[in-house]
DNA sequence: CTTGACACAGAACAGACGTTCGGTTATCAT
DNA sequence: ATGATAACCGAACGTCTGTTCTGTGTCAAG
């Protein structure tokens, strides 16, 4: 049998919640209440109907009668302004950078590789239209504070002002990096972001393809590491 | 007699279209297709269906056949789910780490400080209503491979399993700090990021106090290096 | 004039869906 | 023991809903 809550919400209440929550992000329209009871493991429709019942005179959630799939989570809105972001594929050192073609919009790519950022971690005035992620192969960017796993967000570029990071692929070393970068008298400096590191050093009549400008790193630290 | 639009979209397909996004916007779910019939003046119901057949080559819907009210708008789908994460303040080696209230849900905040984080970047199960985000300070943490200004977003946990990486007080040098955490035989190791670096031990028999466990960092590449 | 594509209406059908009701079991206070 | 109550189940009912089929009028091309 189950065991009896006393107070607050029991186990099959928060599965519900739960499961609407899912259903209505990967759907973009609520459950029935059949879907609700395969999902929660509840057998009778008229239990599911028992605990909507519930949830809704605690004001968790809101429905229509009579409406089919008319249930939907109450409270504010958690929805707010995103981008989708393509992620064209990995980068590392000994990688050549995915090559992108000029004015094309990836946004018509299906749901399968994007991430997803909120405007408000964007500059102001970014559009976000032309970016793209790319996600760290390998230890080979550690000297810019970037790990294996890690995705940088990049602008696409071909040049950089003194002190933006950039996605670089260097012709004379044959390498794919991410430095900040500064112009001199006949050289251009790429610095690692870890100050305790030397930066390298590109006389101008040498080649240096900028790519893109760096606008964001993010480390998602789900998985434990492995040592 | 309606007037025949050669190409693109008839009158009709766009308050077909303008009706989807009003209807889903005010009751958060799609409309059926008898109630897109009703406010768009088309009396049968195959005439609707005629015209998301249309829409749906196009490209501009999404129909889910056979499921009551399974019309979505395709797209680039600006509002995606997210998760306000409130920024509880700075971390650096020497400050210590803002006291959490167990129990406490910081979402009730006004908008003053506030990460937005896609939910599609968390873990699936992570409901999110804990964490909080931290913005450090200074470059003691670079051996963590995070900088100065970069934003940590961090779940309250007083204990870890080996390989997370977690915020703790180290009462014996009087520094907070984020690293891997490791449980050994009679010592806690504690690994930096930054695999060139070597790890901290610390007795068991000594304090040591996890205030939450890493779940992401965020680096902003806004402002340029100024070096 | 005929043909065919297109835009539309209406009706009918089957299945999906929310609702309701009778019944069962376990827990707990009386 | 007894009754009240909460937590369930299964079935039945009626309606909501998407689908399909037949038919009608318009218009342009052959």
């Amino acid at each position: 049998m189950m065991v009896r809550k006393s107070k607050g919400l029991g186990e099959r209440h928060q599965r519900i919640l739960e499961f609407l929550q899912e259903y209505q992000r990967e759907n973009r329209y609520p459950p029935s209440i059949r879907e609700i009871g395969v999902k929660t493991g509840i057998s009778s429709t008229s239990v599911v109907n028992y605990y909507l019942d519930q949830l809704e005179k605690r004001g968790l959630i809101e429905r229509d009668r009579r409406i089919s799939r008319g249930v939907r989570l109450s409270g504010p809105n958690t929805a707010a302004d995103t981008l989708r972001v393509p992620m064209l594929g990995p980068i590392a050192a000994g990688l050549p950078l995915p090559e992108l073609e000029a004015g094309v919009t990836y946004m018509t790519d299906n749901e399968s590789n994007a991430v997803e950022i909120a405007r408000s971690l964007l500059p102001a005035k970014e559009k976000g239209d032309t970016l793209f992620a790319l996600e760290v192969k390998g230890d080979s960017m550690i000297d810019a504070m970037i790990n294996d796993g890690d995705i940088v967000v990049i602008k696409p570029a071909t040049d950089a002002r003194n002190g933006e990071m950039v996605a670089v692929w260097l012709p004379r070393d044959n390498e794919a990096t991410l430095k900040y970068f500064f112009k001199e008298k006949d050289r251009y400096r790429l610095q690692p972001a870890n100050p305790t590191m030397k930066p390298i050093f590109i006389k101008k009549t040498e080649p240096l393809e900028i790519k893109g400008k760096v606008v964001m790193v993010i480390r998602k630290m789900d998985k434990p590491l492995a040592v």
